[in-house]
DNA sequence: AATCAATTAAATCATTTGGTTAAACCATAT
DNA sequence: ATATGGTTTAACCAAATGATTTAATTGATT
């Protein structure tokens, strides 16, 4: 039992290192003597494990990705008010995205410069989409927002809550002058703006 | 005169060539024996033009950052009116990006890897944001639209219009089930997609 | 006490890669 | 003709890196 523990802690030390690692410095740029010594561990357990550096990166791979769909899924009720979906999706998306500001350029990088793995995790990559398009469509029907394609609409938010943090660094730099307070505050800033830009823009 | 002309050549072949690869893979994806290929020529001599990978790599980043900027502050005219900027902005960018749809990924994966680049490339990352910001609250002040931080309005603008392109594996995928052709035709479709949304959001 | 899995340290291997060098080739300008 | 500079070919070096192996240690289980 102690052996299965201490194995599934050694696993999950493992695996969060390797999180760490590829999240930031992608799967060329990553190491696995940097993941072995943010494990506190050595290289020869790490194969140990897992037996290469692909298995390993497959692993943190495929939970980024689901992850961050996941978050757009659970803000989805096909029946429900699509003020109250901007609401929750800009405010938990928002929050994930400033827990884990390197996600997006870690997903963006990988899957662009090979576009295969996104057939390798197509089934990580689910979105619900008839979900949020029947939502929309009734809100539309009902007059509750403006005449607008749902796909445009999501990549719209996407967009709007994705660039800043992507852009931090440069936006730290053009807008704030280094000051990186400012750039704190205007990421918080960002909830209540997007949400109400959102409900000028659809509103009837 | 003719030996001018050749090394111009060359080192324009060389430049290209160090653009293709670069902005596909990267710094550290990147291969100088790749570089060498595409330009036609073999390694020795690309080191005989540029003796180091950065320093080849410096003259590459340069050049598409500042690019970035410049689509930008060729649409900035502090007179003007809003939305003949979003117009102008949308349209040029928008087919800026469709000619180098790798570029956003290039400069921001190239960033948050190494957040130093950003000030030893500080002057190439010049906004005209003074000229833009007189232009919006000018607009603003003679009730052309709603009062808008000028900030957020232009990193909405920058992010509907850079999401699709960095996202687009990942759309063509979840939204139009691997058909290429569907990509094609919602990135055609943004163009006015965003204009108008912008309008109807910003409208009085 | 014997067993077995987890773990470490250290050495080693094969490959890749950025960079260098040397010798030769070739077109052109003087 | 000859000197010059761009160009090629080929071999080579040193460093980094993913991966493997071996021998030894630890610690809990039986």
């Amino acid at each position: 039992m102690d052996k299965e523990n201490t194995k599934r802690t050694t696993e999950q030390l493992i695996l969060e290192a390797a999180r760490t690692v590829f999240i930031r410095k992608g799967l060329e740029g990553a190491r696995m003597q940097e993941i072995a010594n943010e494990a506190g561990i050595n290289k020869a357990l790490l194969h140990y494990y897992f037996r290469s550096k692909e298995k390993l990166f497959n692993h943190i791979f495929e939970k980024a990705l689901a992850g961050m769909f996941d978050v757009i899924n659970e803000s989805i009720h096909k029946e429900g008010d699509v003020f109250a979906f901007i609401e929750t999706f800009v405010d938990h998306y928002l929050s994930t995205l400033k827990e884990n500001p390197f996600i997006p350029n870690f997903i963006f990088n990988e899957i662009n410069s090979h576009p295969e793995r996104i057939h390798q995790f197509s089934d990580k990559a689910r979105l619900n989409f008839p979900g949020y398009k029947q939502m929309v469509e009734k809100n539309i029907k009902q007059n509750k927002i403006i005449a607008i394609s749902p796909e445009h609409l999501l990549i719209d938010m996407l967009g709007m809550c994705v660039f800043p943090v992507l852009g931090r660094p440069i936006i730290e730099k053009v807008f704030f002058e280094d000051h990186p307070a400012g750039a704190e505050n205007f990421l918080y800033e960002r909830k209540q703006h997007i949400i109400s830009f959102l409900k000028k823009a659809l509103q009837p």
